[in-house]
DNA sequence: ATGGTGGATTTTCCA
């Protein structure tokens, strides 16, 4: 059977629910990942997503910053979430498809503006919990399962993954110290990154675009931030990748765009 | 070099 899973950072869910309308109707995806929902677990829209044909729904949310859910049209089992650096963000879901799939919702921190640990702790953060996913998923290394490690990782790894290489080397995302610790979390366990796989790193790709330009097709100054990576045992049932651009031209729009995967699974 | 926009909750913080 074909599995299609997509990511996406809505920028608050309570905004967006003719842009969860369309990614449903154009998409059309079986299992929907959400970051940054902004909101509690009792204020998600539950009968919409239901409505929308997910009956299988795992939210870990909180008030006005970051929050996961997980929607689903096929059973989830074993939800949960992990911490990390010790606090309660709520940047991670873990749940398990059909299949014996172990699908891993992620929402990194940004980092804020200054690129240096010691002079900003947001940055500090996001270092801190990059080193702490790498020792988590390296020390999983060979043990063979299905995994899907997906999210808004907040970091541009490629240099054709921004739109100037040169010129974002200083910015929070694209600087060298982000770049190669996702990289090591990349291969602390052996993932693939699946949208790479199809869309080769020769060209260029962004997922994000920031609100604060004029005109963000036009000037395309963007950043692939969201990402979808397989485990070894699950790569070689890629199908396809995409990523939906045409939603950040959309009415109302998230400042990301969804990103998805078809896998060709036995459930 | 700077500031630009958008979201949630306020009298600013975060991205």
């Amino acid at each position: 059977m074909s599995l299609r899973i997509t990511t996406w950072n809505a920028n608050s869910i309570r905004l967006r629910e003719s842009s969860l309308k369309r990614i449903v109707a154009e998409i059309r995806p079986d299992v929907l990942c959400l970051q940054e929902i902004k909101v509690e677990d009792d204020k998600f829209p539950y009968d919409l997503c239901r409505e929308l044909g997910f009956p299988h729904l795992h939210v870990h949310g909180q008030k006005a910053y970051h929050g996961v859910a997980v929607l689903s049209k096929l059973p989830l089992e074993q939800c949960h979430a992990r911490k990390w650096c010790g606090n309660g963000d709520c940047r991670h879901a873990i749940c398990t498809l059909p299949g014996g799939i172990e699908l891993h919702n992620f929402y990194i921190p940004a980092g804020g503006d200054i690129p240096d640990p010691e002079a900003n702790p947001k940055f500090r953060h996001k270092l801190d919990m990059l080193e702490e996913l790498t020792g988590y998923f390296g020390g999983r290394k060979g043990d063979g399962a299905r995994m899907v490690v997906l999210g808004d990782l907040n970091i541009a790894p490629l240099e054709t993954d921004v739109w100037s290489h040169r010129q974002l080397l200083d910015v929070v995302s694209h600087t060298p110290v982000e770049t190669e610790g996702l990289i090591r979390l990349q291969e602390a366990y052996g993932f693939v990154d699946a949208v790479r796989t199809v869309i080769p790193p020769s060209q260029k790709l962004f997922t994000w675009w920031s609100y604060r330009n004029r005109d963000w097709d036009a000037s395309d100054r963007g950043r692939r931030l969201d990402h979808i990576w397989l485990s070894p045992a699950l790569a070689p049932h890629l199908v396809t990748a995409e990523v939906r651009r045409a939603a950040r031209g959309w009415e109302n729009p998230s400042d990301h765009v969804p990103v998805t995967v078809e896998l060709s699974v036995r459930p």
